[in-house]
RNA sequence: UGGGUUAUAGCCAAGCGGUAAGGCAAUGGACUUUGACUCCAUCAUGCGCUGGUUCGAAUCCAGCUAACCCAA
């Protein structure tokens, strides 16, 4: 093999799964160069400045591989191209998945155009997910290996040209085995906590952190019956099908708890109802937008495949009809709970992603829910 | 200043003399590269107040207070 001779740029977030990445490059015999992306300036709730934490663990994960490492701002990119859509969406009413674009934007855009600048290869970081390259050369994406860890869904709307420059080294382990190899191999971040929350910006307080950026307009809690249950703190705070923080109990038509149902932007009215299986709560149809397929091939007008409607979820067989201008609907073949606005459709053919679109509304029997 | 009913945690609500169920909310944790959902745990030394009966009272009795209802 010729591993010697290419060169990779491996996005090192300081965590375990992409040290190791970094780790099993380098065994394979690649030149490995290992960048810190810096995308938020700000500490977290306990005041502490992760990036900077993270960036020494990078260090030191570096250091024992060894392989060169730096450090690369994206502040502005990730600022105008993600948290500034992140924003927006929830001036809206709706409830955006930055991670999606985050990767779109960030890490299979700036990133990658830095690491040309380097001259490298490939890129690679620690997602799990997996990618081949078939006979045409078309580079297609599946499921990572860990199913409870895999992460195709905030990669499905990446291009197939970015995708032809990906490398996923642990796309196809397990997390227990990630793990296991960076602590035989010494890597400091072997026993570190996985990350969670907003990619790059981390766990928060929601209410407050989204506060600092957007103004809080309270107002009434009613049922779809017009029953005023209470006040909301702004609608922005609130997602379909959510349960906490409405602080509501007691009375009502059972003991069930409640969750939001719907918003009426115009109105200001957070829309709630109990019970989990509350059936406003369900669709069996969604209208979405920005449909983008990641091998770029021709799927036809109308075809059927599984789709995930948020991160984690069970996969439903659907019916997507491609309507053109990136638009799309899609018929599921058993009603879904909360379909939610703003989120991705993702949709698989049985391992493979095949690419998402941004869900936009969700219908019922022909009858659009209120989610908006 | 007539008669009746009810007063249990933030909200519902069991209890009917034997040492405070349950649900919702809330809080903490688990899970999780969105926001959620979900799961687990915690949550009334006290039952409107004051006395009394009793070995023992949220449960019985008396008075008081409050709310509601029906009469005026």
């Amino acid at each position: 093999m010729d591993n010697k001779k290419k060169r990779i740029v491996v996005g090192m977030s300081g965590g375990v799964d992409s040290s190791v990445s970094a780790l099993l490059l380098k065994q394979q015999g690649y030149e490995v160069i290992g960048v810190f992306m810096k995308n938020w300036d700000d500490s977290d709730d306990a005041g502490v400045c992760t990036a900077t934490e993270d960036y020494e663990d990078v260090a030191k994960v570096a250091n024992k591989i060894g392989i060169p490492y730096y450090s690369v701002n994206f502040e502005k990119e990730y600022w105008d191209r993600v948290f500034e859509y992140f924003l927006d969406e929830y001036r809206k009413g709706r409830t955006p998945n930055p991670d999606v674009m985050c990767n779109k934007e960030v890490k299979f855009k700036a990133f990658l155009d830095y690491a040309e600048k380097l001259n490298a290869d490939y890129i690679a970081m620690g997602h799990y997910a997996q990618s081949f390259r078939d006979d045409n050369g078309v580079v297609h994406l599946l499921r990572g290996g860990d199913a409870n860890k895999d992460q195709t869904y905030f990669l499905s709307t990446v291009q197939q040209h970015q995708l032809q420059k990906a490398l996923f080294p642990i796309g196809g382990m397990q997390k227990s085995e990630v793990r296991r190899i960076a602590e035989e191999a010494g890597l400091s971040t072997a026993k570190k906590k996985d990350s969670t929350g907003v990619c790059f910006i981390g766990e928060r307080n929601f209410r407050k952190f989204l506060g600092e950026f957007l103004p809080a307009q309270a107002g009434t809690m009613m049922t779809p019956d017009g029953e005023v249950k209470g006040k909301h703190a702004g609608l922005m705070y609130y997602t379909i099908g959510q349960r906490s923080g409405l602080g509501i109990g007691g009375n009502g038509k059972s003991n069930e708890p409640w969750f939001v149902v719907g918003k009426d932007m115009s109105k200001n009215i957070l829309y709630v109802d109990q019970g989990y299986d509350n059936p406003r709560l369900y669709a069996d149809h969604l209208e979405a937008s920005d449909l983008s397929f990641i091998t770029g091939l021709d799927y036809g007008d109308e075809f059927h495949c599984t789709a995930k409607f948020r991160y984690r979820q069970q996969d439903t067989g659907v019916t997507v009809h491609v309507l053109g201008d990136g638009k799309v609907s899609v018929d599921f073949d058993n009603p879904v709970r909360a379909i939610t606005p703003g989120q991705e459709v993702v949709f698989f053919d049985g391992e493979e992603c095949l690419g998402g679109a941004t869900i936009d509304a969700a219908y019922m029997k022909a009858k659009k829910l209120q989610y908006i």
